[in-house]
DNA sequence: AGAGTGCTTTACGTTAACGTCAGTGTAACG
DNA sequence: CGTTACACTGACGTTAACGTAAAGCACTCT
């Protein structure tokens, strides 16, 4: 066991740590996503890298593209206590959410003619049967 | 006005009547889930032709991919009648149904979550715009 | 010293469903 | 017969988010 320090993470430790692969950390760092600090050629992932990664991973369940996420956290990072800037954020989500339901409700639209189609073809499956009897 | 022999239509008058583009029809074709007609070069799109498209594009609404359709639809050329085959349609919609209200569950989720963070958001909003007085 | 492990970079591959030229043909209108 | 309007066939481009080699350091164990 090596130890660390303190804060600092190998990208198998992160790996680990979040489940993801060693090519999706480079890609987010390669995307500027993410900044781990240098020891040699070797990455090592501070503590604010594990926040983004967290912020990211949480992005990605709520259906942001990468480069949503990247200015979402790029306008955090340049001033974190500007109002305008937080307020910008919150209204990207308003918008995401509204897609998010508008896409529910496709999604309903679909399930429901889906089940129509379904019930239909119980149906005939049953007519079927029964010419074969 | 050009007359096409009752039952055949061109390119455009298809896409008139389906709102798709050239490209896509072509695309189908090139897929094998179209086979239109020639008159020398041009295509001839048959009743056969719209009936499979409105299926393809009722499949696309319910998120199956191209090559399910294209399955779906040869299982119905080989032999209509076939017992078997109409139940491994039923099936396949069956399975589909299944993963599109998967997605639902989970973005029902996503939506509950990313609410819960807009309520946050507002109040810290709120709380910004107390502290800006 | 050799073997093994883990990390690195570089760069091409993957998937779906078309979009977008480029270059050519042909049919009809005036 | 020239122009306009469509249609046709390739064939490469697009997008997202990584996967997958290939080839090479750096360290460590033995």
């Amino acid at each position: 066991m090596k130890m660390m320090p303190n804060d600092l993470m190998t990208i198998r430790q992160m790996c680990d740590a979040f489940d993801v692969t060693p090519r999706t950390l480079r890609f987010y760092e390669a995307k500027e996503l993410l900044f781990p600090q240098r020891d040699g050629t070797r990455r090592l992932f501070t503590r604010r890298d594990r926040a983004r990664l967290t912020l990211i991973l949480r992005g990605k369940r709520f259906g942001f593209s990468l480069e949503d996420i990247r200015q979402i956290l790029d306008l955090y990072d340049r001033d974190g206590s500007n109002h305008a800037q937080t307020i910008r954020t919150y209204e990207l989500a308003q918008q995401r959410l509204a897609q998010m339901e508008a896409q529910r409700a496709e999604l309903d639209l679909a399930i429901a003619d889906l089940k129509a189609e379904l019930d239909a073809g119980e149906a005939m499956i049953a007519t079927l049967r029964r010419a074969a009897e």
